[in-house]
DNA sequence: AAAAATTAGTTGTCTCGCCAACGGTTGTTT
DNA sequence: AAACAACCGTTGGCGAGACAACTAATTTTT
């Protein structure tokens, strides 16, 4: 009956979209906590990870400031500081371009790929952890409906797109 | 070809289970957004509406502080100085309970009440205009992998398990 | 009944996220 | 070429998130 699916649902949720976002927030803030387990242990968030992979895909000529910034999974408007951090650390380093000295490259060090290098295994067996107990299938079904969920929110550029 | 679509993913990922974990993190980021931009116009958070709705649930009687922090979508070690702030402005109130004096029990006001009043109507369009793109058999199937996603990671005692 | 352990919540401290305002550099108008 | 606009990134300030140490109240142990 379709009354007692709607009033199923109606227990918690005010609507099926109510329910799905609120199922998406819950499912990232549980996944999330058992990848940040890991990246706790080497002082990194997962927004400082997200950076220096993409600036190890970019190796050796780096990525201006604000191209990384628009790369990174989620919107970091505290780019210049995230940077320091990883500056700090001796992680990436900085470089005005000749060309355009408005423009600041960012490029991942030596420590910053010897960093990366030492957490490529235990990055995978965290996602693993994550979700190995899905089936391919339905790991291709959850990203392929994940990204129609997000597509009107997405800019035209966007490299998530 | 098998081999094909493998290089597919190659091309950005490591694994089907990074992928997904990443597009969730995506997803989770741009539809996020979507709401901020509304409560901003209120000034709350995602956080402190989802308390406020919880507590609304259970007016008059309200809920002791922890109990409201373990059933909030989000993980909240912070949830002294959330309800803190509520309390400040008067949305909630708090009181110590008779028969065990460690219990605080929070409970929403009538002003709390009105603001979740005025913001019902937006949120639900909020909502939709996340997720309405998406056809009803969509929503259940997205909601159904998110929840089966995130089970491994649920405390069994969970009230989102 | 005293000591120990557990429970409920608060406080301190630090980092991070976020917006707005700003300074320096380059490109465009007139 | 002077004025204006656009661009790239940094800084200030504050609210929020994370984790550990702490106080107070209650329950359990011995």
């Amino acid at each position: 009956m379709a009354s007692t699916a709607a009033r199923k649902t109606a227990r918690r949720f005010d609507s099926p979209q109510q329910e799905c976002y609120l199922n998406l927030w819950r499912s990232y803030d549980r996944l999330r906590m058992v990848e940040d387990q890991l990246f706790d242990q080497h002082d990194l968030t997962a927004q400082q990870y997200n950076a220096l992979r993409l600036l190890r895909a970019e190796h050796p000529a780096g990525l201006p400031t604000l191209a990384l910034a628009s790369r990174l999974v989620s919107h970091a408007p505290d780019i210049t500081r995230l940077i320091d951090r990883l500056e700090q650390r001796g992680l990436v380093d900085r470089q005005r371009v000749a060309g355009n000295r408005r423009v600041v490259q960012i490029g991942i060090t030596e420590a910053g790929l010897t960093l990366l290098k030492t957490l490529d295994q235990p990055v995978r067996e965290c996602h693993e952890k994550q979700l190995s107990h899905l089936s391919g299938a339905q790991l291709q079904s959850l990203i392929e409906l994940l990204r129609t969920a997000r597509q009107p929110h997405e800019a035209e550029s966007s490299v998530w797109g």
